[in-house]
Parts: structure tokens; sequence; C-alpha cells
DNA sequence: CTTGACCTTCCAGTTGCTGGAAGCCCTAGG
DNA sequence: CCTAGGGCTTCCAGCAACTGGAAGGTCAAG
């Protein structure tokens, strides 16, 4: 089937499929007049890469994900170990996210928000002119707010 | 001061403060020699880049708050209205996690994790043999697990 | 005088696509 | 037979927000 046809079965865009046939994810053959031609291993595949990927996993790790899965002699614990990974990540995302959340509700509940220049917000973020101290402990642990 | 020690006192990298002059959110001084010369006022700005950057605000929403920061006549409506969208954001990006996390820490629960190759991760990404659906309601709510 | 730390510029790469231009292929309608 | 349209192809550029590295200038110490 063309590409069309395997973007709606698989839910992606069919640019991303190109995009991941660039990336080597998958190889799918040829029509005579240069079509790409989809079997349905092919889309299977791609169906495989739409779920993984909505499910937060990299690229990569959707890579590994899938020669794990074409390998049948594959041990259970290491997709377990990459998914481990995954939910420890989503883990630490969450809580930074939890904790951004509650400085600004903080600045934002201590906002008039009206038409008074006053404003707690940039207060805050202008901050009081001490020493640098850059937040945490460690100036190596550089991790901006969240990077998916 | 140059950028060295401008760096320091504001915890940002060297690097990123030449981008942050690149795309226009500063202009320091130059000295006789041609390094960057920043006074106490730059590194305020920068200072105050950092810190909303840290709180989760896009270098554009940056760009505005320096403008309402530095404008007298701001009204604090202005600043809110900001926070308030990104805080909205945050609590979007939390709900998205914490779903994704649910589903990845069923999947790893029922996963044995042995050196048996069955793995219930694997067959879930794989997924029944239905008809497409794409997720959702309209397929044009393409919305990729997460984009800070 | 040399070494090394610091500074400069510019170019390229990261992640995961997405948009667009230029051009071929194919089918249906007039 | 010609044309219009839709789908397909390739390649190139760009998004955010940096980060790394090369090639080279400057400066203070030994």
């Amino acid at each position: 089937m063309n590409i069309g046809d395997a973007s709606e079965r698989s839910c992606l865009p069919a640019k991303t499929i190109r995009y991941y046939e660039d990336i080597g994810l998958l190889k799918p053959g040829r029509s005579e007049n240069g079509y790409r031609d989809y079997s349905m291993s092919d889309v299977h595949r791609l169906k495989f890469l739409q779920r993984s990927r909505s499910l937060g996993f990299s690229v990569e790790e959707c890579r590994q994900l899938l020669s794990l899965y074409g390998d049948t002699h594959r041990e259970s614990a290491d997709v377990k170990a990459i998914a481990e990974v995954k939910l420890a990540e989503i883990d630490r995302k969450i809580a930074e996210l939890e904790s951004l959340r509650e400085t600004l509700r903080h600045l934002v509940h201590n906002c008039h928000g009206d038409a008074r220049p006053d404003c707690p917000i940039l207060d805050e973020l202008a901050g009081e002119q001490g020493p640098a101290s850059c937040g945490g402990s460690a100036s190596h642990d550089k991790s901006p707010p969240s990077k998916h």
C-alpha cells in the first residue's frame, strides 16, 4: 500500500513515516513507479512506533524496543529495564513540574493583577540582590525545566 | 566585567549569555579589546532571565516579562495573565505525565522481567490487530507526548 | 618567551519532526 | 487529447534553546 494508507492505518503523518525511514527504523519496498510500498508488517512496525512514542519513549528507545520486539531470544528483563528507566524519568519530571507549579501558583496568588504596576511576580523574578549561589548544590547539575 | 564573571553571577553558561545577546535579550557594551563588558544591570537582567527560564517560561515569554519589567506604566494584570497561562500549561503537562506514568507503571508491573522472552510491555506496544482509530476524537489534535 | 586561561567569531549538531518548493505519476472529466 | 487534481517523490530549511568545537586574538604569570 502507498504511504497515505500506511499513514492512516498507523496514525502517523506521512512526513513522520518518511522521517522514520530516513533514520533507519524501517525500510519499506518500492513499487515500480518509485512509490514506497508498505506491507502489513511495516504498518505493524509503524503502529508500534506510534504507541511507544506516545508513551514517552524517545526514538532511540523505540529503536531498542523494536529490536527487542523482533528478537525471539530476548529477555523480558531487558524490556522492563528500559521501561523502568523511563518511568523514573517521568516521575522526576512530574516532581519538577509540581515544584514549579507551587512556586508559580504562589506568585500568581500574590499578584493582585489589576491596572497598578507593582507586581510580586516581577519582583520575585528580579530577585533580591544576594550573591549568586546558582540554585542547588553543585553547578554541574544543569537541568533546565524539562527537555522532552 | 567580562563574560566569565557575568556567567558566574547570573548562573548562566557563557554560551547561553552570548546566545541571549544574539536573539536580542540584552546588549552589553564592549571593552577596548573587543571583549563584552557587562554592567551590574546586565547581570541583573541575566539573573532575571535565569529565574524566569527556570520557572518554565519560554524565551519569548521571558522577553515579554523583561519588557514589562522595564515598563513603569505596566499593569500587573498583564504579568499575571502570562503567569496564569503558564500555570495552566504546567497543570496540563502534569496531568499528561501522570496518565503516562499510570500506563507505564501498569505495564512494568505486569512484566515479570526475567530471562524469558514473553513480555506484556512489548505485547501492548505491538497492540491488538484492530482497525486504526488513532486515539482520541478528531485526527487534527496531534499533541505529541509533550513539547517543552 | 611561552604557557594557559580567557575571550572572540562562526559553523554544526542536538530532538523529532514539520513546512514548503519543484517535479513526477495517475486518474477522471470535458 | 488535454488538463486539473491529488498523491507521491526528493531535498532543503526551520522550530526551541541551546551546546560543542575549531580557529584565532588577548592578557597575566612564570
